[in-house]
DNA sequence: AACTAAAAGCTTGCATGCTATCAAATAGGA
DNA sequence: TCCTATTTGATAGCATGCAAGCTTTTAGTT
């Protein structure tokens, strides 16, 4: 069998083009693409758990604690206590890490757009089904 | 915009349920996802040079020499000269290397098959057309 | 032949991603 | 209340992945 047939080297190539492309998108802000991901999900729901940051972009908190870390050094988030449940930290904007949250929200959508631009919305649908499919069921 | 819905997310998501799905198979082998991929490439064109294995892997030489170098720590490859090029290095399955490709190739088939399962034939063959457009025109 | 450009592979430095493990804190049951 | 199990976030260690830069060698031009 050849690698371009196998699924998983398919897969793996789609997404670091996914990748390579977002991170373009949003590289003038000073931030990685994964980076970007955690800064427009606190744009959304401000001052969260860690863990629910974890639960929802679908990474462990190992991973999560290295993201935190960079973000914080560029002043971008803020660590604080968590008064009701004292194991916790809640994650937070700084008003430039908001800033920077609006205006990837937008690249987000223009960049979805473009990205998939060349299949049609039908097109695009059925893909994101398929990938959510295979995403949901093993993992 | 929802994480979820980001295209670039979804691709990521999908991606790494893929690798760990495919590394669980070949785990009892004592490699990992990619260096399995190295040496099923191996399996069916033996002693290549290490560029034409990153281009046909799609990975920079830099990753390639990580995984060659742990590769030929356990012995299932080795580092020839390539007489006619004193610049490149021709890699080699060793014997054990050599059994290891064959097995891995036969998991890769089922493993494909597996994963797909639920997706029809026809759909799988439409869902690896996305793939490959998403990949080939994005990279 | 000599000079320049390009290619091959390695190294460094960085960012993700994982598993496994830990301390501290919380929750739940006896 | 007390004991145990679970949860939370951090750490260490590992494997990919990249870009940028380096040396050596080859190829191409004049």
């Amino acid at each position: 069998m050849k690698v371009e047939d196998c699924i998983f080297f398919q897969l793996a190539k789609a997404s670091r083009a996914g990748s390579g492309f977002w991170a373009k998108k949003v590289k003038h802000l000073g931030v990685t693409a994964s980076q970007a991901m955690v800064l427009n999900f606190l744009g959304e729901e401000d001052c969260v758990p860690s863990h629910i940051l974890s639960r929802k972009l679908q990474i462990t908190s190992a991973t999560m604690t290295g993201i935190l870390d960079r973000l914080e050094k560029m002043d971008l988030i803020e660590r604080r206590p968590h008064h009701d449940d004292r194991r916790a930290i809640l994650v937070c904007l700084s008003s430039q890490g908001l800033t920077h949250a609006k205006e990837i929200n937008t690249i987000m959508i223009t960049a979805n757009d473009a990205f998939l631009s060349e299949l049609g919305p039908d097109q695009s649908q059925k893909f994101r089904e398929f990938l959510k499919h295979v995403w949901m069921e093993r993992s």
